[in-house]
DNA sequence: GACAGATTGAACAGACCTGTCTATCTTTTT
DNA sequence: AAAAAGATAGACAGGTCTGTTCAATCTGTC
């Protein structure tokens, strides 16, 4: 129970780390259990005694780039030294993702479309949501416009609109056009 | 041979008809063949012979989807006088469809984030997106803005952005957003 | 060396999916 | 009336998916 720690046996990471990949790339419901375990080289009796069941890796894949996606932005803001450079800056840091040959779109987005409504893929994709709409109020907060909130809709349309386009039409100058507008 | 014209006995449309209820409200990966011969009444081997297979009935459920949208947001826009008016207005008919407690967001985002790419459903969206900008384009022009194709991607941002907020944030709101931004 | 616990491989169950086929029924055309 | 065409219900094949089970193996600790 010591050593646990030191090595940390990468059974849950490889799993983790296979999902982040094929979930992204070729959805949750297309990808199955099968080639998650191949990819992670774990076998299937591993995973279920690890996380239970694929909606709870699922869950976990989501709450990861969660947590990865809102460590990066914020730590591509602090380059920035004004409130409204910070502003248009989320765009930036969303358009360097766009030049990513990996980018598949929004994940959030993504999985909400293919998971059925009521389940952990919607809850994860709200907590997503909220997290984008609370950066984006507080830095408009931060610049004194002067209705945050409505500020804050807008933008959030910009940078939803800039992750479909960037999929949808291959164009990530996609950032651009929402930095623009 | 006569007859058929008369009559047209209701079968494809019946399977058209069940496939889009059922397409759009729970995907087109999701809803299996059962369960929309079922609701059409029509016997499985009549899908077959009439479609072929379920991606040829897809592709017909997509196409029907564009062909109805499209006349939508046309014989909306008569009702418009000046061109900037109708520009503005191709949001206001997006907003009375966010308020249709049917709606489910845009079909073709939907469709081709449950796909896999490369197939019908990924050139059906893209023919659909190419119609929405062709549509903001040349209302631009109509308006007389300096730069119309600038103009129209902000706008398909907006629009897409839309589309997406008022699904996932259940926000029927969101079409008035983007018309003010 | 012995032991406890995690991990493996592999088979299996049960459900669901698309697509095919056959045999019957109804309708229309000749 | 007879034949041709289309539609129907239902069983079936072949595949994939999630999740379970179990004996064998590997790991590090006492």
């Amino acid at each position: 129970m010591r050593k646990r720690e030191v090595a940390e046996p990468p059974a849950r990471e490889r799993l983790l780390a296979a999902a982040d990949e094929l979930f992204y790339a070729d959805g949750v419901q297309t990808v199955g259990i099968d080639r998650i375990i191949a990819h992670a080289g774990v076998a299937k009796a591993s995973l279920y005694n690890i996380f239970g069941s694929k909606e709870e890796l699922v869950r976990a894949y989501l709450e990861s780039r969660h947590a990865r996606t809102s460590e990066r932005i914020s730590r591509a803001l602090t380059r920035f030294r004004t409130p409204r450079q910070r502003l248009l800056g989320v765009f930036d840091a969303q358009g360097e993702q766009f030049t990513d040959p990996a980018f598949n779109g929004c994940a959030f987005v993504m999985a909400s479309a293919e998971a059925p409504p009521g389940g952990a893929v919607e809850h994860a994709a709200e907590a997503y949501r909220d997290w984008v709409r609370t950066l984006f109020t507080t830095l408009a907060k931060e610049a004194g416009v002067a209705d945050p909130d409505a500020l804050t809709r807008q933008l959030h349309l910009l940078y939803d609109g800039a992750g479909l386009s960037a999929r949808l039409d291959h164009d990530p100058s996609a950032a651009t056009t929402a930095r623009a507008a």
